[in-house]
DNA sequence: CGATTGACGTACG
DNA sequence: TCGTACGCCAATC
């Protein structure tokens, strides 16, 4: 794992995000090694969708819980339905309890 | 090929 | 406490 790309590690920590947990693009970025690189993050999530691969990216919020990228599934409640059904309550946009189920992938990968 | 945007986050005023 | 500015990298216009 040299110089995976971006993008790929960004699938390959989110596609090892369990169920019923969520995790932040800071997180993963800062996992990545790119503290400000959240928003490449973003990107990953969002070329997630016409990647092959199958990417939880509902898994995926900002720092507080919110689910901001929720537009940009299939429905606008797909992404608060999916994650409700992994054990999660959503209210609106927000997770309730969201530090309760966060995962972190520089303590969970122990990196 | 140059400028702008984008599912964020932190810093500063 | 709230609002604005900046940084990161890649993709799109």
């Amino acid at each position: 794992m040299e110089k995976a790309s971006f993008f790929k590690d960004v699938y390959e920590v989110v596609k090892q995000i369990p169920k019923g947990k969520v995790t932040s693009y800071g997180a993963i970025a800062n996992y990545l090694g790119v503290k400000s690189g959240a928003r490449m993050v973003g990107w990953a999530m969002n070329a997630s969708f016409t990647s092959e691969e199958t990417i939880p990216a509902h898994r995926v919020v900002n720092r507080v819980g919110l689910l901001t990228g929720k537009h940009h599934f299939g429905s606008a409640d797909e992404m608060a339905n999916k994650l409700r059904e992994e054990g999660l309550k959503v209210k609106g946009d927000q997770i309730i309890a969201f530090d309760k189920h966060f995962w972190d992938p520089s303590v969970e990968l122990a990196l």
